[in-house]
DNA sequence: TGTTCTAAGTTATATCCTATTACATTCGCG
DNA sequence: CGCGAATGTAATAGGATATAACTTAGAACA
């Protein structure tokens, strides 16, 4: 693999790996600016490349950004397996949540590439793109670290991932500074993280009860 | 006012109100396709007024963007408001709940316009952008129906409104669909009012016990 | 090893969009 | 009624997406 910056001293004519290349240039793009700061024509100039090779390799706009945004959700599932594993006092639904926060809040732009696009609910069921949102969901429900009881698993990784996205959204629009910020962002996610762990012991207990009713 | 409809038949120079016809038909262009959708050239065509024609009104597409969140956000509140007013078996926050569910997805274009972009971030403090939001949000602090203790309203109403704009941006993101779904957005949003409630309850409770016991 | 096929570039061009400048018209107020 | 401000228009510059037709080099096979 040939790196853009190669491609700029050597001169040749093949880049070497312009698709992903493309996509690494684009995710800087978004982190200041999202989805609307990935213009094809300006990575073609970074790239040292002429403004139509990019559709060599994407059919249009709408292929790049899918490309991108899948490349997004991987690196947030990276991030977030990486904050369950290491060894903390805390839950894993706690570093999880704390980490999606984070992530949603220092990567603004790719996160809202992500999260607030219709790219992903364009996605068809076996694309690329498609994959990586179920990847990152799954993450969520094997954070809950609870055994699977119908779907009560996959209704609180829903509930709390929902509240999670509402958080960074708010935040993002400025809510928390007003006077209504007496909660700092943090606490609000660790009350939904608290919400959720109980909401989920009472949900399975009361399950496991009514199975047993039922034997 | 003329209406646009006008303009095209009597041909006259001046639109009569552009400024306003102009937000008004940039709204219904983002209820499909969100702020891109929304091209100034596209308007002031469909409109019978030459392309330059609304820069007289906004600056650049980012104002009229602005101006067309700020309407938005008051299409909201008036929404909620009458929500809110109707007679119901449902509490107050229930139905805003219900109402904001509803509103962002058979609006999703427009929903996000209004928490999907930069737009609202980049408000300045006192703009009309700024102040529509302001009013939206104290409508949920207003559907909460409990008094001003401290800041544990302002804390509740951050809580349930980021919930509620998380479920409107999975369900838009197509999660609910899968084999996760088994809970229907309604639902969700309901135990995240009820749970607000709960904790608005005991919130409240517990701070007057500490007040009783420090007089 | 040499030929050829194809993937991955290039230049040229059409079309759309934002935005500015300089000019024209009309509204409203003294 | 006349003049200035508000609100239009035409012309134009510059950037973006996207396509078509042409070119190059890498690989694949005789």
């Amino acid at each position: 693999m040939r790196s853009q910056f190669a491609r700029k001293s050597e001169k040749t004519y093949h880049h070497g790996d312009l698709r992903d290349a493309l996509i690494k240039a684009a995710l800087r793009e978004a982190e200041r600016g999202g989805a609307e700061a990935i213009s094809i024509k300006a990575l073609a100039r970074q790239l040292g490349v002429s403004q139509p090779a990019p559709y060599r390799h994407f059919a249009d706009r709408e292929a790049l950004l899918a490309a991108v945004t899948a490349e997004a959700f991987r690196q947030l599932t990276a991030v977030l397996r990486e904050a369950m594993a290491e060894p903390s006092k805390q839950s894993k639904l706690s570093r999880l949540a704390q980490a999606t926060l984070d992530f949603g809040l220092r990567r603004n732009g790719i996160y809202r590439l992500m999260f607030a696009s219709r790219t992903v609910s364009c996605a068809a069921k076996g694309s690329e793109l498609h994959e990586a949102t179920r990847e990152t969901f799954a993450l969520v429900i094997e954070a809950l670290e609870a055994p699977a009881v119908g779907y009560l698993r996959e209704r609180q990784a829903l509930k709390i991932w929902a509240a999670l996205h509402g958080v960074v959204m708010l935040a993002e629009q400025g809510l928390f500074t007003g006077e209504a910020a007496h909660a700092t962002r943090e606490e609000l996610v660790e009350d939904f993280v608290n919400e959720t762990k109980a909401a989920l012991a009472v949900a399975i207990k009361d399950a496991r009860r009514r199975t047993k009713a039922g034997a």
